[in-house]
DNA sequence: ACTGTTATGTTGACACTGTATACATTTATG
DNA sequence: CATAAATGTATACAGTGTCAACATAACAGT
């Protein structure tokens, strides 16, 4: 058999140089396939067995890497988070000094990136994971991800854009607007709630539009 | 032995003139027993068996009202829908010719009753539950609930409060800003990003008057 | 270079899960 | 009352998460 050992280190994050021990960076293998089937299925019928086996390790040796099956899940949705913001940060970067521009582009990022990965949204956001301290770089990821939001309103109330008024409110509203629609999105509640089909960059640059603009008559 | 067996019927739904087998409404009971082991727990950690056990018959009785797991959970998830539509129509129904009042009071049970029951929340909107048409009731369901906040748009719009505009996305906008916060509310997110602590329906007065006004500066 | 320690991977086992099949019992219906 | 349908039970099986025991590869210190 000429079948040598492949090794795909399949996201980023490392030069060749480094592969410590015997698999080359099997946590981030692990990581990256169980995303892989993670999408193929649903968060329930992901099985631990099912990603040593795709990754072609035994079914114990993810154990190594993660304490249990939530601690994988966790690592996942890590991913998703780090991800999001980073996706926030370019669609902010495209539009400097227009901040409803940026808001329409980060809602376009958020969108898309959640469709592209819904199994990891829904995981991310979904109460698998339990909510309090238990996975501190969740925590901290999602806090990044506000933060730039936060950053664009504070510049649109600078320069007399946006309304005054608490920074971390308003951004709440902004942020709860595009991830409803997100969620509704991803959760294939919208079939069944509009009777119209339209394109989602339609839906997200009318969800925009109200927040800008509110809903009451003028 | 003089332990008969009782009866309970758990949720309203029947008078006791009909019990028409050997349990009385097991799969009433099954439903009941489920959603509540549901919520102390959650959607993953939940067993067919544990259910049958809470409801004191065997491990496969459940499997002659319910065709598998899945479909246990599309009818809890249904019964979430019917309570959630139920709960915004008399939240509507409270103040009946204020739409923004209307939207405030929707907001408010929209929370209340997600936080009450999280873990259905989740199943409810979670992509646990496949998106097509598997179970039709809950597409039904859910675009009930949607019916009413339409209602309460148009009206809003005929009697000149709110602006002219597709009522649907109007509407989605609105179910789009509760819903997020809803699950974010839900998920736990927020104590990660909001660096103060507010009550949720300040949180909730915020957004809606947010939604009402916009954010643009007059 | 040898040794021991640590990090990592494998094998095997266990309790538990969803669910199919075959059987038992109760109710409804003629 | 007999028979069919509806409902509940017993048993069995493959698949799951995870633990314990063992194996090997990398490294650290002598």
């Amino acid at each position: 058999m000429n079948q040598t050992k492949i090794k795909k280190p399949c996201a980023g994050m490392g030069g060749d140089s480094e592969k410590p021990y015997h698999h080359g960076d099997l946590q981030q293998e692990l990581l990256c396939a169980a995303g892989r089937l993670l999408e193929e299925s649903n968060v329930a019928k992901l099985s631990m067995r099912a990603v040593a086996k795709e990754v072609g390790v035994s079914h114990t040796a993810p154990y190594r890497h993660f304490k249990d099956k939530e601690s994988l899940l966790a690592g996942i949705a890590g991913q998703g988070f780090q991800m999001l913001s980073a996706q926030m940060a370019t669609a902010t970067a495209t539009l400097p000094h227009d901040p409803a521009g940026q808001i329409l582009q980060a809602g376009y990022a958020y969108v898309e990136l959640a469709l592209t990965h819904p199994q990891c949204t829904q995981l991310m956001f979904g109460g698998i994971l339990p909510c309090d301290d238990t996975y501190p770089e969740l925590r901290s990821a999602g806090q990044n991800a506000f933060q730039g939001l936060k950053t664009i309103i504070e510049d649109g109330q600078r320069s007399g854009i946006f309304k005054a008024g608490d920074i971390e409110l308003l951004s709440l509203s902004v942020w709860s607007g595009i991830h409803g629609l997100t969620l509704l999105l991803v959760g294939g509640n919208l079939p069944e709630i509009l009777s119209e089909d339209f394109e989602n960059r339609d839906l997200i640059r009318s969800i925009v539009r109200d927040m800008l603009e509110g809903l009451v008559a003028h």
